[in-house]
This record gives structure tokens, sequence and C-alpha cells, in this order.
DNA sequence: TTGTAAGCGTTATCAG
DNA sequence: CTGATAACGCTTACAA
């Protein structure tokens, strides 16, 4: 087990001094043809191996931190492949980490990812972040995007798919499609800013339709389990015409809760996300789709483009929902008013 | 905008020289509590932070290479999930890189990890690695762990769960409480060593049953889509009594399909990993427990082990499946002969 | 208990 | 086009 190979052996086996290999390894400096042949052979007669920590004491690094919530919740993940895949094929390595949704680790895990000296950060803020984690990142003085989700009533670049938009679409679908006169707004987080603004494009639609709608608003985990449980619950009641749920996985729990209970088809409901399982439920799950994969991109591409220089700020983007009709909204072939 | 605050500014600021704050700052020397304090305080005030890249030149570096074919799959995502969560608290950080399952991507990527100078390395390999890898990762020589896919032939350390166990808990299932006399195993990639080992289990259950049990091999997609295209396949000839199913995306496609083609209940389905969404899907899914996020902890912790000298090489694990019983494998409720 | 000094592997500046 | 030489920020014997 030999020692690390290093610039200057390659340099002293090629005959050349450290900066011309440097420069070759780089694509940096102007170097003859002939020269490079001989480091190139050099390097790969030697084993060499590039030391990017090194190289990062010197020049910009080339690692950025990517800080989501839970890894495992599937439209994070459609976000994440879209973040990682960006910024890998431009040479740049994520750092990913997943905060459970706590302040305190994202805290802890912001401070790793700071020592870590990463370029750049992307981050799906923990709930309940507010503008202490602003102020931090903006000391840090790293350029940063916010994805996905943002930070009330700061003006930070984002990047995000219009929530009032999507919840405007589904509750305008119940209403003008379904003839909903009751619609209930299911799950996500109590004051997370999502959820707000669906909220208010829910509102927006139902004041738009001449008729009077009224609308509940419950929250619960955003979790299959959570669904099933809220299902359970709401079915014991009069079920509202139409039931909004702020994930696919509750809406999924939910339909499922809703057909144990007998009363499979009694309400109509919507999904968001519209993740892969939405289309094989039963019934097939109405979603809103945010499409996350072009989100993690976009931010990524956002990113890349003030660390390269092209842009002297990162630039927020809003990215338009499509509404997926499918089974779980009701019969579409034909009148459909409500079966109270 | 100032310079960066580095050790040497801390310590003339608390009249120490740079190695004293060096100890205080890693714990690693005999300092004073006075001294320690003083430091501690010019820390805070001047906002120093630590510079992880510029130790990682001296001590060895602390972020660990997580290699993973697709981020965005249920069942990754929980094995992430582990990896990350172990070993973020224990002070390392995960490089994580998705291969897309495709070679040429892992063989760029590891090269990435590589010059990133990657303290240890999990790996899920793409399908069809072999030997080569291996080979490029002994020469390598970094600790390394294979995590729920092994290279077929390799001795490599290796966390997974045990396939055949799998294989045999769903088809010994089938065959007894079920009294199927026909069998098909669908989807995974072809030459995959998990779909190997479990069709090895299937047989071997298969064997213990006194009865003759034909069983079919069917190669697919590991996606919702390609479960409902095999579905409509499989609904337009005979069913067979089971279906075990490579994973739960590939089952709940499946069951959809049979429920368009008016067939649903015909056969009984098991999936394979146990997601979060099986317990929603209508009807519910009976599946093989994995526990993926068992199995990221443990190959995590494998490799902590011999980063910090406690073990000598990396440990294998192979962890018991367990199969959770759910509707979709027929009824219960009393006798169920096949209904051909 | 604290300080001195020699690296770690690369890049950047500035002459040749 | 090529080559010295000085950073970059930290760790770690070894000496005091």
């Amino acid at each position: 087990m030999g020692r690390r190979v290093t610039l200057i052996d390659v340099a002293r086996h090629a005959g050349v001094s450290r900066t011309t290999a440097s420069y070759v390894i780089t694509g940096t400096g102007r170097v003859s043809a002939a020269t490079r042949e001989r480091v190139l052979a050099s390097i790969d007669t030697l084993g060499y191996v590039y030391n990017e920590g090194a190289a990062s004491l010197r020049r910009k690094g080339r690692t950025i931190g990517v800080v989501v919530p839970n890894i495992d919740r599937p439209f994070f993940g459609e976000v994440l492949i879209g973040v990682e895949s960006t910024f890998t094929e431009s040479g740049y390595m994520s750092l990913m980490v997943s905060t459970r949704d706590q302040l305190d680790q994202q805290a802890r895990l912001l401070r790793m990812l700071r020592e870590h000296q990463v370029a750049a950060l992307a981050i799906i803020p923990a709930t309940g972040s507010d503008h202490d984690l602003v102020d931090d990142l903006r000391s840090w003085d790293v350029p940063t995007v916010f994805l996905s989700r943002y930070i009330a009533g700061a003006a930070e670049p984002y990047v995000g798919s219009d929530e009032v938009r999507g919840g405007y679409l589904a509750a305008e679908h119940l209403v003008r499609a379904h003839r909903c006169r009751s619609i209930t707004y299911l799950g996500g987080p109590k004051r997370g800013v999502a959820r707000i603004d669906r909220l208010d494009g829910v509102r927006r639609a139902l004041a738009e339709s001449r008729s009077e709608v009224s609308l509940v608003d419950l929250t619960s985990e955003s979790t299959v389990e959570a669904g099933i449980r809220a299902g359970q619950e709401l079915a014991r009641r009069e079920l509202p015409d139409g039931i909004i749920c702020h994930n696919d996985s509750i809406a999924m729990g939910l339909a499922r809760a809703l057909f144990d209970a007998g009363r499979s088809g009694a309400t109509r409901i919507i999904g968001y996300d519209d993740v892969a399982a939405a289309q094989a439920s039963v019934p097939s799950l109405t979603s809103v789709a945010t499409n996350g994969r072009l989100l993690g991109e976009t931010a990524a591409r956002a990113l890349l483009a003030v660390i390269s220089g092209v842009e002297p700020a990162v630039r927020s983007h809003l990215t338009e929902p499509r509404l997926i009709v499918r089974e779980s909204c009701g019969d579409h072939s034909g009148e459909d008013a409500p079966t109270r």
C-alpha cells in the first residue's frame, strides 16, 4: 500500500513542473500538445487521482449543500433526483442531509454544511423555519435557494410551484365540474406556507363560483397513516362533497378508510403532487401535479448560474401546477350532482 | 465582506497559539479550563467557523460516499434515511449520488467520489455491475459495503435482507395457506441477484410442498407503469393462482390492471418491500417487509466501526424479512381453494 | 500546559 | 509555453 500519488509525482515522472501538470489537469493554462500527452500518460501509469479537497483550499469548492425534511417522502425524492442529477452533470456533488422536519436538526446540519464549505445551498426548510434561518443564511453569504417551501415574509430566492394556483385548480374543479357545495382541505402542517397559499387559492375559486360553498380546514401529518385516521374520523359524520388533500399519501389513506367504512365514492377526493402510485390506487387518484423533478432541476440550475458567474443573484421561479383528473373526484360521464 | 476568519485569528484574539486553539476545537490536547473559555469566547465573537476541508488535508476526512440507483424509488428512499441519519449523527456527511442504474454513470460518479476523498463508501450497485466494479473499489482501498445488492461471486462485505428467505416466505404462504398450484414471479431485472435469490427461495418452498406447483418467471421494469402493462397482458390469459411481485410498485400496478379487467380477486398478489402505500391500496397489499431503514443504519454502522478502528474489516449482515399478510393474497377467513 | 514548525496537495502569481 | 514560490487553513510531533 504505497503512498498517495500526488501531482508532484506526476510532474516528476513526466519531467515537467508541478504547475504544468496542474495546467493539463484543469485545462487552464496553455500547454503544448506534446507535454500534455506525456503528462496524461504519467497520470495513467501512476494511477494518480485528483484531490478535490486540496484543490478546494485554493479555489472555490465543488460541493453543494442540499437540505430536505425527509428523503423518503416520494415528492421530495423526485425533487432530489432533479437537484442531484443537474449538479453532478456539471461536476458538482451534493451533500444531502435530512432534517426530519425538525428545527434543531436543521440548525445542526446547516452548521456542518457550512464547515464543509459548500459552494451553494438548496434548502427545503423544516416547517416552522422563520426569519432566524434567513438571517443565519444571509450572514453565511453563500448562494442559496429555497425549494418548494419559502419563509413567510422573506424575499429570498425561491423555486416552487404556484401553490395558490394549485389550490385554485383543485377547488375550481370540484365546484364547477362536480357542483360541490361543501369542501374540506385535509392535512399539512398548521402554519405551513404551502397550506396557507393553497387555501387561499381554494377560497378564490369558491368566491368566483356564484354559489354558497362551505370550507372546512383540517390539519394532519402528511402520511398514509394520518390519512387513514382522518378518514375514519370523517366517515363517522356527514361527509363533505369534496376533499382536497395536502398530498397523495394522505389522499390514499383517506380513500382506503372510506372504503373500509363502506363509503367509497361518497365524496370526491383530490390529492396533491401526483406521485407514481396515484394512478394505480383504486379509485385512481385525481391529483395536482407539481413535477418535483423539474423543480429540483430548476433550483439547481439557478444556483449553478450564480456560482459560475453567469447571473449576479439567484433567480426565483414559480412553476405552474396541473390538475390530473382521474376517478377519485367522481364521475365525469355525465351530470354529477352531490349525492347527499 | 471581510476576510474569512481563521484559526490564527482566533488564536491571536484569545492570546494563545494556533495549536492551543486547535486543541480546544478538536478536544484533542489538554488545555486549562481558563484558556478553553477564552478561546471559545473568541470563536464566538469572531464568528469563526471550522474549515473541515482544510482539516481533511491532514487527518482523515469526514464525508462518506453513498451510491444509489434511484433516489426516488421508495425503498431506496427508506434505505437512504437510515444511512444518512446514522452518519450525520456521528458527525459524518453523506455525499449522495444516483446512478440511474446505469454502469457508465456509476463509473463516472465513483470517480468523482474518489476525487472527493470519501472516507468510506456504501453502494447499492447498478444492475449489471460485475467484478470490474469490485476490482475498481479494491484498488481504491477505502472501506466499502455493498448495500441491498451484492455482486455475484464476490465475497465483499454486504448488508442486505435475506432474499432467498423472502422468496420462500411468499411462496410458502401461497402454497400452504392458499393451496396455490401455479405461481408467477413478476418483475425485476433479468439477471439481478435479488431476483435470482428470491426465485431460489420460491423453488425451495415449492419443493417442500408435496404437491405439483408450476412456476412462471416474468421480468419487467420495477415501476407502477410496468406493473400495469404486465397486468393487462396477464389478464388476457388464464391467471396463475398466485403472483409474487418484485416490489410493491409493480404489485400495485398489477392489482390496478386486474381491477380494470374486472378480475380483481381472481388471483393472489404478494408485493415486496412493504412501503407505506401498501396498506392503503385496495386491496391492501400483502408484502415481504425488508425494513430498508434498518438496512441503511446497519450498513452505516458497519462502516463507522471500521473507520473509527473498532473493527478491522467491514462486517456483513443479513437481515430477516417478514411477511405482512393483508388482503391482496386472498381470503383468510376460512378455506381458500383456488377458484379456477 | 503551551508554542514551534513542518507538512497535507493544490492553485495562482509572476518571472523566465 | 514552463517553472519557482508563496499561499490556502489546519493538525501534530516535538520541544519548551
